[in-house]
DNA sequence: TAAGATTTGTTCGTATGTATC
DNA sequence: GGATACATACGAACAAATCTT
């Protein structure tokens, strides 16, 4: 009982470029192919698929933008497999998020979820040198800001500091998830004009907060890591609110 | 001190179509377009732009590659802003983590973590019909499975209701997490065998979990439902990680 | 049902740009 | 600098889909 000869479906019928995109993709999957490994060039891709020019480069241009290849001109030039970046990952999601509008309790939701016990699984395994990078980004604000650009540029850094504890991971997706996560709120941050009002209290227990993280990351003392960063978030989350609700309220009184 | 006139930079020169796709995308976000406005025409944006059409096609493709637009042929046909689906979402989000192997303990670091809290934050507050759904998913498999094809289904089954649950959430961000991890391990599920051989244990404590559950849910019980679940979670990692290890063992046996 | 209008889809031939040797 | 090998871009023509009458 397999599948039985199906009339026209209701497939919206794609186009020739998406079926020639996803046939590629599929000959790369069935090849095990990796990253840098070179695709048929455009001479080739026409003959086998029996296609003219214009149909091949729209096909690769779908695979481009999925960041599935890279292309290069010139000789030794081509198309090759590409592996697809953090940054694009994030930028691609991001468009999904677009029309869906997210509160900062969304994010803190998820946020008090994940990165206490992020904190909690490095502890005692960060190297030294990875340890010195956290104490390198703490040190990009030793003073409390005393404008608003100056504020948001802490905060900025701030999450910088979250995102690479983050990279820190070896677990790809929760690392993934909390840089994103503090993505969006770098965007929210600089595209809403939160922390337009300089804050202090934001500022020293942040600054508080995360010099005791690294402490306990450094001792291995992995409860401690969990509950400090438990604490931390769940301040920041109220400060947030506290100044969005701020932000809310002058933007209505303009 | 705004950005001075910088040298040729280091970007690797985007190609016209890119460009293009990028200036289109800007000209929708400053509109404040939404799904469903209609975008210039190929003749048109040939005019726009000056470039010829393949290169305006090109662009399209790219955009539509991301979700972004909708292209229709016909009269009243044309370009459409488009609405990046769920699904799409994921399966460019897959792609990412296509040559980064994540393991089983690697998802359940994040399940673990989010879905007691995603419980949490829904008991009391789901109605009847949405209660039901929950209710006719776990019907799908009153029996213990027989066969491994059986089982396997059975596991689909049971992660669907883990998306059913998570869709229920207004945390779009939330939702988005949960149900994409449900998604890799269908994943795995069906691609690496997994569950070859019928598993009772791992059917009768789902099925008894998910019932108390829907129950705890039902009453607006938030502590039992995040104690439930996060028992469930244990378990089904457990599970999942003995049946990983008879696989491999009978993979290097074989 | 059929014809016509509109808009994207696809092809082909040619010319240009770019990186390597 | 010139030859070579590739992608990049153009323009004109024709095909296909789909709406309207």
């Amino acid at each position: 009982m397999t599948a039985p000869n199906r009339p026209p479906a209701k497939e919206p019928r794609r186009s020739r470029p998406v079926r020639v995109a996803d046939a590629i993709k599929d000959w790369v999957v069935e090849r095990n192919m990796a990253p840098g490994d070179r695709l048929p060039g455009e001479a080739e891709l026409m003959a086998r698929f029996g296609m003219a020019k214009g149909t091949i480069r729209e096909a690769m241009r779908i695979l481009e933008a999925q960041g599935l290849i890279e292309t290069r001109t010139g000789p030794g030039g081509g198309s090759f497999v590409g592996e697809v970046t953090a940054d694009r990952a994030k930028a691609l999601l991001a468009n999904y998020f677009y029309f869906k509008d997210i509160s900062i309790s969304d994010i803190y939701q998820l946020r008090r979820a994940l990165e206490p016990e992020l904190a909690a699984s490095l502890a005692g395994r960060l190297t030294e040198a990875q340890l010195a990078e956290l104490e390198q980004v703490v040190a990009k604000y030793p003073e409390p800001a005393r404008s608003a650009e100056e504020e948001r540029d802490q905060h900025v850094a701030s999450l910088e500091f979250h995102r690479t504890l983050a990279n820190f991971s070896d677990n790809a997706l929760l690392a993934f998830v909390v840089s994103f996560m503090g993505r969006i709120l770098t965007d929210l941050t600089v595209y809403r004009r939160l922390y337009d009002p300089p804050n202090r209290e934001l500022y020293e227990k942040g600054l508080a907060y995360q010099t005791e993280l690294i402490a306990a990351l450094r001792h291995g003392r992995a409860d401690d890591a969990r509950r400090i960063m438990r604490s931390h978030m769940e301040t920041a989350e109220a400060l947030m609110q506290r100044q969005e609700a701020q932000v809310l309220r002058r933007f209505i009184a303009e």
